[in-house]
DNA sequence: AGCATCTCTGAAACCGGTTGCAGAAACCGG
DNA sequence: CCGGTTTCTGCAACCGGTTTCAGAGATGCT
């Protein structure tokens, strides 16, 4: 016998509690005012189940009169959802991750749910502590854009929650991964440089192993190849998917003394840099060296000269990751495609100089 | 005698719920591990009051053990509070809104705090619109990053939680602002080309009445006074802070035969945008005519050729607003000093040809 | 030893919603 | 006019934490 319950006790209903200056209306409070009890008011909001007119115009007006908005924390606890996408990107104030936040947004809001981004700065330790930070912040699932997390450790996240990933291959259980043409769209920017008569193109790559950058390097053999051109690798350079990236690979390669009329460049960012080395090399683009890039961010429209890139559209991926998440949560299994890479021709490449 | 408490209904334990199959590790499971009531557990995870030593280390290890996380959604439903700051801007693609996000997010994420970013398209309407979810969504703050929405609803949201405003002064109880000295930055950006011998300078502004417009623009006049010289408003055209209205507004003056030397962009993006006009009407900067810019985006340094700003850090900005907000919660008045504007000088100015 | 204090700990009341269950009222057919 | 349905509605039990309050030991003091 621990302990017999009350009866000794009769509940003393306690007085107001220390810090509750909440400033909300609660749905008690709507359910007085309208003259019914909160199960009532609470099934009219959310259309459960039919009730008489008469009270759910009365629960209406006390609605309106007061202006109630219910408690999403609240909600969030008894449903077990929280109508809310945790998404992991890298950097709020990059143009690519930018674009694909945007779509992303934009996706959801209309679908009634809203993003809690957060970055993991190129850091997998970050990344593993903003999933750990949305997954008991009760997300109902998590879009990881473009992420560095490993897989293994991402189908381990994925038994606890719902994810979409883009930028890599993946099937697990209750993860769902969407990824670009890379090799694709590589194969388009290099077929248009050999078009205008380049024999001798730069590769500015990315991070060493980072999957995008490899296969974007490897449609820039395989075009090479399709157009019986040797592969060299001298004209491969590291780069870092930044302007700084860009601009140490042109150095590098003029330094050198290593001949090349043409640059294809990771992405939009490394080609800014490669612009910027080789106009302080006297360099002209596209007159005397033609440069491409891949993602054709917004900004390329209003460089100097305008870019030439491949378009895959960030924003559609993001709103296509969104789609696909909100798809896996709601049990099926999204189908969903993207869009093909696009080659959007501009000012920055040209006929190779004789 | 409405209805005397049970007794005569032995609380029937009712079993498992319909929809529980959430995948988390609670509290009480945690104390049930340690021998110990969940109570203690909760005291002893917020450090709430002593504990034996030993009860402490059967908890700690039972934490760790399941990998405990509490609910974020029950701690803020019981505490009243949930750790999230709203931030609504206008858009997350944009670079300038994007370095300020990320200005934000590392302020909060190093208090523990986590944002809950929302953009409003610059329409006041969708303003409303996230400024309503984000307080049902019951966050803590709300920093409201160069919105466009009126001072007297923006007050009347003061009173049901913190705000943070940045872009104009205001005063209200429970809300703070922040305004980066336009006025000054935009006499700074004329003294420069005034110094280089510039006479004929346009200004190219943003949306009619916009606050930052109209004080750099008032900034511009003063300049001009200092140097005694007449205003002449031909050489003032309107933008839309974007590249657009930087390109229009070259063209305009062009079209026009107004003569000028040198251009102050209300902000770098329209001043890529005029670069991109004057390239294409066969100028070129800054040879033939100077432009600088106002905010200093991290893409600046990269433009070919760089381009002369005025550096407000916006990063900084968004870093002092989160900052302000977290004391605004505390109860304290912030008193938050922003970081003084600065000339960057790059290529995109020099001396006026003769 | 006896009684007042102090320190820990657990039961139970909350936070603001949702929902299973059952009772009440309205509706029906015989 | 009555039992059987069907429709509404309210009570109370959750969701997973935090916190008040009181009870149990341990300690201190006379």
């Amino acid at each position: 016998m621990k302990k017999q319950k009350s009866k000794a006790i009769p509940p003393p209903v306690r007085g107001k509690r220390g810090p509750r200056p909440r400033n909300s209306v609660t749905l008690k409070m709507v359910a007085r005012e309208a003259g019914v009890s909160a199960s009532t008011a609470s099934r009219i909001i959310n259309r459960t189940v039919n009730v008489s007119d008469e009270l759910r115009l009365a629960v209406e007006a006390a609605i309106a009169k007061f202006n109630f908005r219910p408690n999403a924390a609240a909600r969030g606890l008894a449903l077990g959802k929280t109508l809310t996408i945790g998404v992991v990107s890298q950097a709020m104030d990059s143009p690519f991750y930018g674009e694909g936040l945007r779509g992303i947004e934009h996706r959801l809001q209309q679908r009634g749910y809203a993003p809690l981004f957060m970055s993991g700065n190129w850091q997998e330790k970050e990344e593993i502590r903003c999933m750990e930070e949305l997954i008991n912040r009760g997300v109902d699932g998590i879009i990881m854009f473009a992420g560095c997390l490993g897989d293994a450790a991402l189908k381990a996240y994925a038994r606890k929650v719902p994810i979409v990933v883009t930028g890599r291959l993946l099937r697990a259980k209750g993860l769902v991964s969407m990824q670009v043409d890379d090799r694709n769209g590589a194969m388009v920017a290099m077929r248009h440089l050999l078009d205008l008569g380049h024999r001798r193109i730069a590769f500015v790559s990315g991070f060493e192993n980072h999957p995008d950058a490899n296969e974007r390097l490897s449609g820039y053999r395989s075009a090479l190849a399709a157009a019986g051109i040797a592969f060299d690798p001298q004209l491969v350079v590291p780069g870092d998917f930044h302007e700084e990236g860009g601009m140490q690979a042109v150095y590098q390669l003029m330094d050198a003394n290593i001949p090349f009329t043409a640059m294809f460049c990771v992405n939009d960012q490394t080609a800014y840099g490669a612009c910027l080395a080789l106009f302080r090399k006297g360099m002209r683009v596209p007159d005397d060296v033609s440069v491409i890039g891949f993602d054709d961010l917004p900004s390329s429209t209003y460089r100097v000269p305008p870019l030439t890139s491949v378009r895959q559209s960030v924003q559609q991926l993001g709103d296509c990751s969104a789609e696909a998440i909100l798809q896996l949560i709601a049990g099926r299994r999204p189908q969903i495609t993207l869009p093909p890479v696009e080659l959007v021709v501009r000012e920055s490449t040209s006929r190779v100089a004789r």
